[in-house]
DNA sequence: GCGGGTTTCGCACGACCGTGCTAACTTGCA
DNA sequence: TGCAAGTTAGCACGGTCGTGCGAAACCCGC
């Protein structure tokens, strides 16, 4: 089960690479060992004594999925300064994901298929969710502490203002695929922001676009 | 499969009304003949030949899901002056349902569920959201026409983040588990319709909350 | 009470699921 | 080169799925 060679490793990566492509359009929940086999030409069994279980696979793409949120949506982001900007960058990244042809977010979909659920992979799940929103609520922090959001701002509010935006534009992109989505939710997070900012010189959220 | 007897009605509405009940925890793609007849206490051919298909339980699921939706949030609302308060009162009616038991929405849920597909049921459903939203779109209408509403408001924009709202609702209700969700929604729809009002008499977006 | 139509059941089929077990294969080290 | 460890395949098991088909049960009009 555990990886010992380069070789497994190799395998193992390539396992986790295809579930979570699959993953992305059919949902965590319709993973199925038999598909992953078929698709990497290997036998069922081959995959299974790989990765250990169905749930083994599904925690493992859920890390894969994290990883690549980390480096497409936050590392970029931690470029830019503290504050606002960085936060307008975070934004930028997210949205523009979800135009992109892996536009969907195990994160907003997941939510919905493991919503009445009270398992593991909802905990799960719940944890990548909530780091996100600590990671907003970070930066939100620090555009207060540089003065360029209201300190009676309510962060929590905003959160889930902001968490609720990406929610409604991955259905909006990928359900309804109304064309211009992405530039919808451009202009919903520029009202969104806009009353909680402590007058700026020249509308720094509008700036950055 | 078609009903003759009243007898024969009647156990298809029980297979309806207990299905839709399982859609709204599970999802409607993973209803199941089997799991349906074993809540009935009936054989999974007796529940089959009523019903046809697996394909066929899921469209009367999602009739009937559309028939409580007018019941409890368009009806009501209807009782309401054309215009403003008419939209307020659909407002409260969602967000009331989504706070109860049966709070589950298969035109948010679904979309999730059929994002990526295209077949027969993703039709379906897309429907369902499309004629919501032309309702949503008509009250609005009223609304500009009995000027309370301003007439250069974007109406896609704002159906956007109607919508994008009840989405993003039913999430942190059921997904996160967020108590006090259904304040945040409001505070959200009276944030998001205020800059839309035409210098309201005592604002009525609040005033009917 | 009996006959005919309607409804439900029992059973079977093939497909796919996750999971074990054992044998075959590949690889790296002595 | 040979041996041991690690990796994959083959196969089987029990389960659930949707779907068909023929027999049983039921209900209603005569």
């Amino acid at each position: 089960m555990e990886a010992k060679t380069a070789r497994s490793e190799l395998t193992q990566s390539a396992i986790v690479d295809v579930a979570l492509e699959m993953a992305r359009l059919d949902g965590l929940d319709s993973l199925s060992i038999g598909e992953v086999a078929k698709r990497l030409n290997l036998s069922k069994s081959g995959v299974f004594s790989r990765i250990g279980s169905r749930e083994a696979l599904q925690a493992a793409v859920l890390d894969a999925f994290e990883k690549t949120f980390q480096q497409e949506v936050i590392l970029p982001a931690l470029r830019e300064p503290r504050g606002l900007p960085r936060m307008d960058a975070m934004v930028r990244a997210w949205l523009g994901r979800v135009g992109g042809p892996h536009g969907n977010c195990l994160y907003v979909a997941g939510a919905f298929e493991y919503d009445d659920r009270d398992d593991a992979m909802r905990e799960r799940l719940l944890d990548g969710v909530r780091r996100w929103r600590s990671t907003l609520r970070r930066t939100l922090v620090q555009a207060q502490d540089a003065g360029q959001l209201r300190e009676d701002a309510d962060l929590d509010q905003l959160i889930f203002e902001l968490d609720g935006l990406f929610t409604a534009l991955v259905r909006e992109v990928r359900f309804l695929r109304t064309p211009d989505a992405v530039e919808r939710a451009w202009t919903s997070y520029r009202r969104l922001m806009a009353p909680m900012l402590t007058a700026p010189p020249s509308s720094a959220s509008e700036a950055s676009r």
